[in-house]
Formats: structure tokens, sequence, C-alpha cells
DNA sequence: CAGCTGCGTGCAATCGATTTCTGGCCGAAA
DNA sequence: TTTCGGCCAGAAATCGATTGCACGCAGCTG
């Protein structure tokens, strides 16, 4: 029989002789035969594939944020890859180049920042949803949290409990994440009377630079007596690092952290931390993700999910 | 001018006038040509890609595996795509297709144990590499820790420190971590004089799994003094469990949780933990996958890398 | 019984890049 | 001047599956 009919058989076409339908499934089996996904993504100039591009894999929010991903992606006949650019806007570049070369179904990406992979995804008529940050001068369908609130909040929070002099430490200047954590920080101390006077340590968003960002801040002239960090890996660091300086939590330093951790209420004392439902993230990137397939036009659209407070003891004085 | 010497240029053939290289480069760089990778894997009938088949993306164990995999992958011209199981033999089973369907340069698996998805892979041409747990009946090239080592050693401390009825967590029969971490428990207490009695709790390699384990062990008429977990999450929920039934760590139980975790030395009292070359690992198993591309043929390797205990508070009677 | 409809199958074009083959042109050697 | 290589560019085959089109056959209608 030809290839023509097997492949009517494989695709489910209802033109074909029952009897023949039989014959093809079980030389199938007979044989182990496998379709060639990749003559027939050239075929049909589509694939079944996600690339998700996270900038950390070792970091529990994106993790966590890539199994809502799967479990929508899963239901709508797609597979996910994931492709971890490590912050690094390098790899981002390479990641996104593979991402359209293998002419990927759609794309969700939690930039690093790198303009150039921004607007390669732009330029391309490839789907793609940014997540977590929004993707440099895009106009794309994005999902992120109440960065600017979820910071206020935090930082209100310390001065409810009577802190006075409280530090901020965020991440690299021009990753939108970092930069709208900061402004919630700085207007909840400019709320005070009499306004609060900011305290700012940048760095990256990863552990080491928690570390030395709090060591700097320990031996600064104007040391604080509370530190609102900006991320779950440099909170890591930063309390590590107090832990190095047996600097007493919360009595001598109040710490509040964004991003859960899975083992913030393990810890002794039990970290006070910004959560983010991350796992809902994920499934409305991803169902972004699937209109936008559908509909490739229109206006994007940008959802704004809360993040929440969860009081422990590294801020309760 | 033809494809033909587009082609030739963007592969970097010596055969064509460098006035003609020019030409097209100003072109494909105007155009933003990018070439399709669908069809240039069909026609050559190879890929640059990695499948990379992992059973928890949330696992620390996995995503450091995951980044030492990716250098290597880089360095030798592969991107690597990450598939989480999730411990789901059906996941795996899918990932596994699609791996081979896309025609893979290669894949790194740690099985969820699905026999199904193992004999996939055996009976394919694809290069194979097993990670941290043995594939079922399979003879391929293998990475993994000394597992029976690391748990006698991890068991014996236990018992040097002083405690005298052990119970070991761990996880589903069949998956080789689970079955060898138990038997370096068991052998360890044989080996004492009086031989101890083993106490075992078997579930899944999950924090819910673990929880559940030592919720029951409490419970259990011959309540343990000490606990051997096998693996990191499951420590987590044991953890959890034993301060929500506010068993006090070491006196009342001694934990000893194989896998390193990230901030094992930042909760009180900190975490003694088998502690593993994960990047390494990686590394490893990435540098036997190049090997056997390049090399199809030829007796698979089995390369077992130490584990190390990082004596810390949880077992220091 | 001619003609029409519809079903099931095969033929052949197609996707886009790579690669082998072919041929034109030029220079060098006889 | 002729012939032979060598070099370079284009023509065409190729990868494997999908799909529009055509054809043959059966059943039905007028």
């Amino acid at each position: 029989m030809s290839a023509a009919t097997v492949s009517r058989v494989l695709n489910g076409a209802r033109t074909v002789d029952p009897a023949m339908v039989a014959r093809v499934l079980t030389a199938v089996r007979e044989l182990g035969y496998r379709p060639n996904a990749v003559a027939r993504n050239l075929r049909r100039s589509r694939t079944t594939l996600w690339a998700v591009i996270i900038s950390d894999i070792g970091n529990p929010f994106f993790t966590a944020t890539v199994r809502g991903i799967e479990d929508v992606a899963q239901q709508a006949g797609y597979s996910v890859v994931l492709c971890n650019s490590d912050e690094d806007p390098a790899k981002e570049e390479t990641y996104v180049a593979a991402a359209l070369s293998e002419q990927m179904a759609g794309v969700i990406i939690a930039s690093s920042g790198s303009a150039k992979a921004a607007k390669s995804l732009l330029d391309s008529p490839v789907p793609v949803v940014a997540i977590d940050r929004q993707l440099p001068r895009g106009e794309v369908d994005t999902v992120v949290v109440d960065n600017e609130a979820g910071a206020r909040t935090a930082t209100r929070h310390l001065l409810d409990a009577g802190y006075r002099r409280i530090a901020c430490v965020t991440g690299p200047e021009g990753v939108s994440t970092a930069d709208l954590r900061l402004r919630g920080y700085t207007a909840a101390l400019s709320a005070q009377q009499p306004p609060g006077e900011p305290l700012i340590a940048r760095t990256d968003f990863r552990e080491q630079g928690g570390y030395d960002a709090m060591a700097s801040l320990l031996s600064s002239p104007e040391r604080p007596d509370a530190v609102f960090v900006a991320n779950n890996l440099m909170t890591v660091g930063a309390l590590r690092c107090l832990a190095d300086h047996e600097v007493r939590v919360p009595g001598e330093m109040g710490v509040v952290g964004f991003d859960e951790i899975p083992w913030a209420d393990l810890v002794r004392p039990s970290l006070t931390t910004v959560a983010q439902p991350t796992y809902e993230l994920g499934r409305m990137a991803a169902r972004l993700l699937v209109d936008r397939i559908a509909t490739p036009a229109g206006r994007p659209a940008t959802v704004v999910l809360p993040a929440e407070l969860r009081a422990r003891q590294s801020s309760a004085r």
C-alpha cells in the first residue's frame, strides 16, 4: 500500500477502509514504525513544541511556574521543552535562536534582559508570552505579579514592626522585577512621616550577590536594622551572611524576602516572605499562549496577579 | 543567485567567491533570514538537540545535574531541552516518544521506572545515557553515585552517634536508588553486634511521602530514635512532620538525609546529609553522551561517583 | 444501459535546506 | 591552438511525511 494511506490512517482520516486501517496498524506495531516528526513538521510547517526560556533553573519560583505551564500544555497537546538561560543574555539569545529555527509553536520567556533576544522574538511571527518580567520594549502577552504592591506591603510590614532603618537589596537595573520591587520599597518609605531614607544595594539575582550585598550593608556606616530582599536566592545569601556574622534575626536584623521558599517555615527563625501564585502564573501564561496561537492578531493582554505577604518570625521584632 | 550558493556560504564551504560571500551575508542580514532548522534536520537526518528527561524538576539534585550537562553540551555544540516527567511513567513515555520522533541527537534520562519508555529507547538507535538511576533492563552508559556505600555510611554514622533504633524511609521498589540505599542501610545494621533490626517505610520520592512515612513511624509501636531518609524531598517532608509533632531533633530523633539540600546548613538544627557530586555527575553524563554519539557501537560504560557524608547537627545526639 | 455520485486509493507535488552532479569558464600545459 | 584540470555556480535529487488531485470501481438514478 502507499505511504499516503498509512499517513491517513495515522492521522485519523475517516476515508479509509476499516480492513486497511487494521492492516496498517498491525504493520506499524510489528515494525515499530514511528513517524518522523521532523518531516511532518516540515510539511505542515508547524510543530507541537513550546520553548519555555527561564533565567534560573535553580530557582524554585521558576520550577513551580513551569509545572503550571506544563499541565496546561499537555492538555492542549503541546510538549514543553525547557531552556535555562542562567541569567546569561548570550545563552538566552542562543536559545531564542534555536526556538525560532526549530519553528517552535510558541515561546514563554522570563527575560534575562537581552534586547537582542527580545527583538528576535518580536520580529518573528512566533507567539510569545512574557512571564515574571517584562520583555524589553515588548508588546506581547505578559503575566506578572504586582511587584510594586508586594514590595510596598513587605516594607510597610517592617515599618509596622518597629524597624526604622530599612535597606533594600534588589536585582540588576533594567530587569523589571528588580526595578518595580525597588520602587515599591521606596514608595513605602516615603509614605512615612517623616519619610524614611532609602538604603539600596543592587546586585544580581543570585545567592552570592545577596551574600555580598548583605555584607556591604553590615559594614556600612548607616547599618540598617532590617532588610527587604527582592528575590529568594538573594535572600538565602543574605541569611547565610547574617549567620556567618552572627547577627541575630530578627533581633538585630529584620528580614523579609520576595518570593516564597519551600522551606521558609523550616528555618529558625522562620522566614517572612512575599509569596507569588507561581503555579497559577504558569497556568495563566500557558492559557494566554494557547489563545495567541489560535488568534495571532489582536491586542496583547497583561495579567497582573497579586502577591501575598506571609508574615513569620524573621520580621517580628 | 541560487539557494545552493546561500547554503554553501552559511555552512562555511570554501568553494565560494569572496564577493559572493559578502553579497550573501549582507542579504541575510538585511532580510533577517534565518535557516529553517526543521528542513535542515530532515535533509541531514540529524539534529543538535539533546533531550534530558528528569523525574522531578523541583528537586535541586536534578537541577544541579542539569547545569553540568548544559555546560558540556553547549561546548560540544548541542542545545539541551529539558523534559520533566514528574515521576509519572506516562509523562515519561510521552517525552521519550517525542524525543525519538523529533530525531534528537541524544537522550539523558533519570528513569521514573517506565519499562515501556526504556524499551522504546533501547530499541531505537538514539544514543542514551542513564543518570542517577539504572534504566530498567538497560545496557546503556550510566552515571550514578555509590548509593549503597553512601547509605551505609549514613547509617553507621547514626549508630556511631549512639542511636539504637534506626528507621529508613526509602522510595518506590524497582527504582534503583531506592533499593540500593535501602540495601546500604540494612547492611550497616546487620554489620552491628548484635545486628540492628531494620524498620522500613516505603513511599514515593516526594515531600508528602516523606511526611506520611515519618508520621507512621512516629506512631509505630517500635518508635525509632533516628531515621535515615533516602532522598532530599522526603527529608523535607520528614522534618516538617517532626516539627508539627514537636519532636526534638536531634534529641528525640536523629536525622540524616540522602542528597544535599542547598539550605541544609541554614535550618536549625542544621541537617546532616549525604552529598552527591551533582554537577560533576551531569558533566560526566554529557561527556559519555558526546562519546557515544561519536562511537555508537561499543560496550556501555558505568561510572560510579562517590557520595560524601556531611555531618551536621541533626545527627549529633 | 448510460451517466452520475461517492468512496477509497494511489500518484505526485510540496515543505526548505543540503549535497551531488553537471556544465561553463579560465588558465596552464602540450 | 587544443586539451585538460580546476574552480565556481546552478540544476536537480534528496530527506519523509502530508495532502490536493485524479482515477477506478460500485451503486444508484433516469
